[in-house]
DNA sequence: TTCCATCAAAATCTCGAAATTTAGGCGAAT
DNA sequence: ATTCGCCTAAATTTCGAGATTTTGATGGAA
């Protein structure tokens, strides 16, 4: 792996987690001292987040992170049913036994973890673990679509809604509907029933879209 | 606009039309000479282009232009059909007359030079006008969906696709079929019928999946 | 107080060069 | 004739400096 290549993981997972404050300015110069490299390679990598849409670009004024936006997360969320619906359904087309295993076995790994957090005091040392295993279980969905096109999209896509999401106090609020719907996921797909899983993953997601309709009465 | 941005969309153009040759190796220092910049700058360029895809970067050896692939090609237009079905379903909701009125005009632009296409000696000189013109009306079409992110995945789709594609010999065979699908397009979308737009937009893009049924048999 | 000009500090942007790695040719040994 | 290792040329990657631009603060005028 190259030098130019950790750097860009690194900044990609600390855009996606909670590294970086929305619309707060990413400094270059500051990147390069904690890198430990020169300027030029926080700025090829600050590019290369910006082509998908990680950082925004404004030119003689640097990078910063977007800004979080109600209708942007609405405009993510819609694209990853709509790719994660499409790439579950040729995965049960094409998946077979193997695919089979690996979502059963990540469905498994992202139960447990959400069995222990009903019951856990303190939730805070379970969110990065969560947020792991549910992209696991949501890419393993996909995994089997034989697109690598469509992968590589649902991921740039997964990327800026995780992004945009951040990690919310209210993550866990819902847990146990969580808990069901992975399960409702998990049912339909092993029962190779296409429509009802598209279904299932449209309701999962749909919980986003909904947020407006949630707070507007507050 | 800034000196990045200028070569960026110069290489994205040389790319997506016929500029290079798949498989070939992208010579940074070739460029910095072409464009009178530093070696730097190309680097950063490309970095950006290869998040999209449109070229391939290989840690000390360089970027090349992908190699072309008839599983990319179905992959890509699958992607198509997904985005632009979803895409122009929407802007028939959204839309409103003013979508109505850019879409005829994209429309009647394509149309025309489709029809001097048909009585041309000489296609050359009209490859790179129609090939505009059918992207401006792709892009037309789901212009008014309303969700930047959507129009941003479709263009990076897009791109990728008509890389691949590149310059067909056989580009301007199917001429008139071209000219009756992008009219049922129309119409169907001016009708306001969804369900129908949708199928037509398939059947539209579905030549590029039949490639392979059809050579088989040669 | 508010607005505007000026100036200094900090950040961005581009460049050319040095260090590193790959690519390809040449000749010797099997 | 083929293979292997060496050597040179070419391409890459990284860096730090200098030029340009933005940012933020300070002070004077309305």
């Amino acid at each position: 792996m190259s030098y130019d290549t950790d750097i860009y993981n690194a900044l990609r997972h600390r855009l996606m987690t909670n590294g970086f404050e929305h619309g707060q300015k990413v400094r270059a110069e500051h990147l390069r001292i904690e890198f430990g490299c020169s300027a030029s390679t926080i700025r090829e990598v600050l590019f290369r987040l910006s082509t998908i849409g990680l950082v925004e670009f404004r030119e003689q004024r640097g990078f910063r992170v977007p800004e979080q936006s109600r209708a942007l997360i609405h405009e993510l969320t819609h694209l990853r049913v709509l790719l994660e619906a499409e790439g579950t359904a040729m995965s049960i087309r094409r998946g077979g036994v193997a695919w089979e295993a690996r979502l059963t076995a990540a469905h498994h790994q992202l139960s447990h973890l959400e069995m222990r957090l009903q019951s856990a005091q303190d939730t805070a040392p379970f969110i990065d673990l969560w947020f792991d295993a549910e992209r696991q279980f949501h890419e393993t969905l996909i995994s089997a679509c034989g697109s690598d096109a469509l992968r590589d999209t649902h991921h740039q896509v997964y990327c800026r809604f995780r992004q945009q999401l951040m990690i919310e106090d209210r993550a866990f609020d819902f847990i146990s509907e969580n808990i069901r719907q992975h399960q409702q996921i998990l049912d339909a797909a092993m029962a190779g029933d296409e429509a009802l899983t598209r279904h299932k993953i449209h309701d999962h997601l749909a919980r986003h879209l909904m947020a407006d309709v949630e707070r507007e009465p507050a």
